[in-house]
DNA sequence: AGCAGAAATGAAAATGATTTTCATTTTCAA
DNA sequence: TTGAAAATGAAAATCATTTTCATTTCTGCT
């Protein structure tokens, strides 16, 4: 764990939801932290494999990271503005489980997230 | 529906699963078809928008495609050989429906995707 | 402190999927 | 047949991400 690392972890707490690494980049440098965006890029990917981090993908690709760590959990996300509640899904934990088992697939993860559009918009 | 998107959906018939576009232009070509990439990338969005096709992410962000069946389904895929189950999922239908309106969402969609090792693997 | 080798850094170039541009060809209805 | 609209594809542009490589910072050691 560097210098670097650190940083990036930081950004996350404060972000406290998903985010790109571009985005990452950006608002790092707006608080005045002197890194580049090749670091931003290795500090991710090795945050990811510590498990220290979940990485997912948008629609159109893009990667996006969290910490990961708290209880697991979802996000519903507005179409337009893009503003995220956490939202809890036991259901969906045991629904996953439990259809990944009747196939007989083993280590077993899923990706599922809620998009409409907020009360606001 | 023009002459393109047939032998999208005529390749995507023989692949039967998931297949990226550039997989797609590349059994074209050897299946002696004349059409080009972008051709190929433009049926395809095309084919998505009609909700023909499914798209989805591998997790290296590459996009991939499939003929979608009638009903509104999830996909339990295999990280390792990237085989692929189409599950059914009423029970993430009413979850999402339930904690979006919850927190005033409209126009409410759902990703949901199961990772997984199968059997074989 | 001083030093050598290892690790970290970041600017610039490379990569690779996808999209855009634009000139040409095909389709099709009047 | 004719002309406008749609389709096509080669090449260029885009954009996130990775790689390269020269430079800087750490580290442990004497």
């Amino acid at each position: 764990m560097n210098k670097s690392e650190v940083k990036v972890i930081g950004i996350l707490e404060r972000v406290g939801g998903f985010a790109s690494a571009q985005e990452l980049y950006q608002l790092l440098q707006r608080n005045g932290e002197s890194i580049g965006l090749t670091t931003v890029y290795r500090a991710l990917q090795s945050l990811v494999s510590d498990k220290i981090v979940d990485q997912l993908r948008r629609d159109d690709g893009e990667a996006i990271y969290r910490l990961c760590g708290d209880s697991h959990h979802h996000h519903l996300v507005c179409k337009l503005c893009g503003s995220t509640v956490e939202i809890e899904g036991s259901a969906i934990e045991r629904w996953t489980k439990t259809v990944a088992e009747q196939h007989g697939f083993r280590e077993v993860g899923h990706t599922a997230e809620v998009f409409g559009i907020c009360p606001n918009c």
